[in-house]
DNA sequence: TTGGGCTTCCAAAACGTTTTGGTAGATTAT
DNA sequence: ATAATCTACCAAAACGTTTTGGAAGCCCAA
């Protein structure tokens, strides 16, 4: 076996090798190398210097045992739910990968059957493999939650439940936007509004309807009327059906929808029942800028409210390290919203916080 | 701070900690929990209950270090390709996280630009962070591969490339799947054949095209006809607008299908054609059993050939712990397939290596 | 001259395991 | 009785870093 080759096997150049090399101590090596200024400008150089012509890369493993830092951050899901395959979890993991290279941290990724799924936080705990948790989706008291509040481990969700005190969470405000939606089509002066939503059985969903009822409650005149539809698992082309549904009472003339995805489905619907969108019927739906939902055969057509879940998973990275760096305390983190409306529908309607596009 | 939470704080119980509490030496308490014979049965059954009662579990991080081995796999994908978004994507990932488990396994995941994956895949070698890596969709003369091959690494390939013999893979006989649905529509009688493809940019779609070609030229007659539509990111329901497109050809009785996602879609375009599925036109189907697509609309009226994609999941983990243990050398694995025929169609046709669901 | 304060370096300990190369004592074979 | 083998244990080294607690040399002020 020639050098070479051992080289290219294994034989990674440590920091042995540079002290070595440098005759300097490996202390120094180590404190040039983390840039401390207990070490002379030209050793730093050298050092520095060396380290790159010798292909240097510490050792994650010997870092990780002295540091009792992983650089590493969990996200473990329960496995064969349905959500597993849905395009919003994928956008926030693709934003969540992009973001934890900025904080050179690595993610490790599991799953698990929902009854086992603390038992496998436990064990990622105790094995120190990583330095917090991202989760997503809580129930209503959420074992997972406890679990991590208990432990005191850093840890972040993608939504909230009523503990929402008590730790970092990123979410949109799904009360308020659906809130607005629904006063936007009254003020508009439709009478009957339907709402196409997701499964209530995730608090998101739950919040949008209240959000829409309130502004129904609020701010809705004898007559008006708000239809609710969900989609529920594992109902195919949820938006096309729920659509169809949804104008066999003639009398609806706006439709709001919880996803993008719906919203293109429905588009064949609204065709179908011979109504023509932007005319015979006002349509906004909730916009997660999912890459690959193509919009523009609605653009202009329809309203939107947007908030990337990109955006979500930057955040949720953001919020986690915080933590984890211990450079603040856990907190909420509501991402913004865009309202891109047609012309057709009144600006004052939206809250000062809401931001309109035009 | 009290005792027990201290505990819970980090104080993790370490085996330093079992053997001040069982008088014995650390030594003995690390071979009795990981087996060795040379540890009597008594004194292993009290180290083991120790360590069971005190709650220890064994410092990953330390394990790393001295053992060199990470007990990760790691897997990097493009950011903002395409395909991260694609359905299929996920349930392979599902069916690898499933299998990981059985292993002791962890995954991480990474994503980078397409011009630094290499740079990426050189950054966990070097770090020691990863015994192996998954890839998928590889393209020709792949650089991923080329560098994985030369770093001498572990990796296993979701697919393959001309250098096929030189890794490890796991893949679907794409060109035999098609070769035989192409033939079997032949052999009904069936003499203009569409077929809406995937996105040929990958290899398994130019597999898939070249089987359905190599069946017209072995056994079609003169005036058979075989019609190639290309789905391409970003268009929009393919399935509807190919199969309208491939219908405008009164004279095609047969279509067939890359994904089950565009045999839904394509369910509609043939209604709105005016034909009847199983009447006028008979259609077949890849089906990689994507949890989220339901197919019981089609069931019986058209045919399948079924991969199911977590079974390629599990393979590629196997395959990369059989190269990471040692116990085995690279090699290609061939995930079988099924044939889910409509009686309308001859079972003679179908090669024996095929399995025929009746 | 003495002592204090910088600057620049380093030896050694520590992180929590696994593994190597034993040894002491009991058992068996000669 | 002695040698060989087997059983059950252990001390110490190793993995590759970071961190602690100096120390040596220098400059400057008193």
């Amino acid at each position: 076996m020639t050098e070479q080759e051992r080289d290219k096997d294994q034989n990674q150049v440590t920091i042995k090798d540079l002290a070595r090399e440098l005759d300097l101590s490996i202390t120094t090596i180590s404190r040039a190398l983390n840039g401390y200024s207990d070490v002379g400008a030209k050793t730093r150089d050298r050092v520095q210097k060396a380290a790159r012509e010798l292909g240097y890369t510490p050792n994650r493993n010997a870092q990780r045992l002295v540091t009792q830092r992983s650089h590493s951050i969990g996200w473990i899901k329960e496995d064969g739910a349905q959500h597993f395959v849905d395009p919003h979890f994928v956008e926030v993991f693709a934003g969540v990968l992009r973001e934890v290279k900025i904080y050179d941290y690595d993610v490790v990724f599991a799953s698990g059957p929902e009854a086992e799924l603390v038992q496998l936080f436990d064990r990622y705990v105790r094995d120190q493999s990583v330095d917090g948790f991202i989760l997503e989706l809580p129930r209503p008291n959420d074992d997972r939650i406890t679990y991590l509040l208990d432990a005191k481990q850093p840890f972040v969700v993608h939504g909230r439940d009523e503990r929402s005190e008590q730790y970092a969470w990123v979410d949109v405000d799904n009360f308020g936007m659906f809130e607005t939606l629904t006063n936007l089509m009254l003020a508009a002066g439709h009478k009957k509004i339907a709402f196409i939503n997701g499964d209530e059985h995730y608090a998101f969903a739950v919040e949008r309807r209240r959000g829409a009822e309130h502004a129904m409650e609020d701010r809705g005149k004898a007559g008006d009327h708000l239809a609710i539809y969900n989609a529920v698992h594992p109902m195919v082309h949820a938006g096309y059906q729920l659509t169809k549904k949804a104008l066999e009472d003639k009398e609806v003339t706006a439709i709001l929808y919880s996803s993008a995805v719906m919203a293109v489905e429905g588009q064949a619907a609204i065709a179908s029942a011979g109504r023509t969108i932007g005319k015979d019927v006002e349509v906004a739906t909730m916009d997660d800028e999912l890459r690959h939902v193509d919009l523009t055969s609605l653009e202009g057509l329809i309203s939107f409210v947007r908030s990337p879940l990109n955006e979500s998973g930057h955040a949720l990275v953001r919020q986690l390290m915080k933590q984890v760096q211990k450079k603040g305390a856990p907190e909420g983190e509501l991402i913004p919203a865009r309202f891109c409306l047609r012309p057709s529908l009144p600006r004052d309607v939206v809250p000062d916080h809401f931001q309109i596009d035009d």
